[in-house]
Order: C-alpha cells, then structure tokens, then sequence
DNA sequence: CTGCATCCCTTTCGATACTG
DNA sequence: CAGTATCGAAAGGGATGCAG
C-alpha cells in the first residue's frame, strides 16, 4: 500500500548540517537549518505553490484545482494535496454525496505561509527582467 | 561540453499556465506565474538557499563553502554556483595564483533575494512545530 | 467525481576518477 | 584548490486503467 502516494515530500532526505564540525561558531543564520529546508522545499515545489495560490479566494473542489492548473497530472495534485494536508496548511473536507465532492480549503497556517511565499513572488516579479538579462548575458558569454 | 554543468536550473521545464482556457477571469494571483515559478524554484532548492545564506556574512571561496555545507558533493556545489551566477545573484572572482582561489559573493540583486527569503525562513522556524506536529497528527491517523 | 495502482521514461544527484 | 567527465542509483513525474 506504499507504492504511490508515498514519494511526495514524505520528510526531509537528507538535511545536511550547516554548523557540521567541532567548529561551530554562534552563526545567526544556521538557526533551524533542517526546519527551514523543510518549508522551503515544499515552497520550492511547483505545485504547491500554485495550489496554494489557487486556493487563495476560498475552497476547492479537486477537478476544480486540476482545471485551473492545467498541466498538472491528477497523480501530482493528489500527491501535492497530500503533502500540504499533511503539513496542515490545507483541510480536506468530504461531502459524501453522488457523486463524491472533496473541497480543500487553506487553513490558517496555509495562509500564514502565503504571505511570505506573496512576498517573494512579488519580488520575483520585481526582479525578473534583471535576472532574465543576467541568464541571456550569461548564456551568451558561455556558448556564443 | 554538456554533460556535467547543464541538468542544474537551465531554465523552466514546463511551466503550465494557471490561467488556462477560455475562462481567464482577472485573477490578482497568477501575475507572472511563470517568473514567479522561475525564482520559487531556485529557493526551493534547498543548496542554492544554503549558499546564499552562508555568503550573507561575506565572499567565501569554493572549498570554504563545500567545508560550511558539509553534505554536499563538489559536483551539487559547482551546479548551485553557476546556476546563482547565471541569475546575476552571486559573483564568481577568479585570482589567478598559485594555487588558484576563487571568491563567490552575493551581488545587489542576490542580498535583495536574500530579504524575502529570510523572512521565510523565519516564518519557517515560527511555524515549524506546528507542521511538525501536523506531520505526526497525519501520519499516525495514516498508518497508525 | 475523487483518487489509488502500475508501468515507464526522464531528470537529478552522489561517488569516483582525472585535469590545470 | 577548483573544477570537469562519466557512470549508476534514485527520485520525479506523466499516461493509463481501475475502484468507490
């Protein structure tokens, strides 16, 4: 029974130590190096940020989310709902009618995160032309 | 030539459109969803955050970083680099001594990333117990 | 409608060995 | 020291089919 649902973002792979050694110095950024990966990559993860996004103005239905995002295989929407019902930042409410309707909504921890997640992707935007440029010039001095 | 320093971040896979079809009502969301995806998915990489943290205090050369890591492989190190200079976010100095030293440093752009990307990381560390106690909640009820 | 299982291809990443 | 080349293992992710 652990065969598909299973390889999303289970937990955290591998989480490196920053402060690794004896030498361990009092740096102010190490902090929670393990728990901010976590966070980040689920921030990193495509899916759950569109999700998330999506889920911004209210629940949704399932097939309701997968149509908005239009691209996303249902295996991957499950799969990203999942994890983000798993962090608890969405909820997941069955109506058992006929047929069957699923709604997922953010919970308050959801929208917690999207402020912060709103603030980089404003800066993103804010910053896109630059980081574009530095690719194309990058890209030129590098094959050209 | 292609074959080590290219699988990193080249560019976007397959950015899906989250205003797809006919119905594109006036969302404030999907702005520049696929920039916004663009620069998501480099802090979702948990190296690339960790390099630009460690240059918050500074340039650091390639093996003082590798040592500051610690778990990761030379090969990850010299992806994550090149992909944060090819975005105009870290500097690459070459000091053609003996033997050689190079120095990687955030530029303007890469501080500025660093801004909204800390006040993740913070709201991480804020939330982290939370969704850790989310997780168990999850998955003892998943398996339990 | 919602969502799990299987097959299978692609990308990612670590380990290792080799240059300037 | 600072990379680069290659290989093999593993994870990511799509397509399809089936079930409640």
């Amino acid at each position: 029974m652990d065969t598909l649902l299973k390889p999303a973002h289970t937990d955290l792979p591998a989480s490196p130590r920053l402060d690794a050694g004896p030498d361990q110095r009092p740096d102010p950024n190490h902090a929670d190096c393990r728990g901010v990966a976590s966070v980040l990559s689920r921030v990193g993860d495509k899916w759950s940020v569109f999700v998330i996004m999506m889920l911004s103005d209210g629940p949704k239905r399932f097939n309701e989310l997968k149509r908005m995002i239009n691209g996303i295989s249902q295996r991957m929407l499950t799969l990203t709902l999942r994890g983000l019902e798993r962090d608890g930042l969405v909820t997941r409410t069955i109506f058992p009618t006929i047929p069957p309707r699923v709604d997922y909504e953010l919970t308050d921890l959801g929208r917690g995160l999207q402020q912060p997640v709103k603030a980089l992707g404003e800066w993103a935007i804010e910053h896109l032309s630059q980081i574009e440029a530095a690719r194309t010039r990058f890209d030129a001095r590098n094959e050209g």
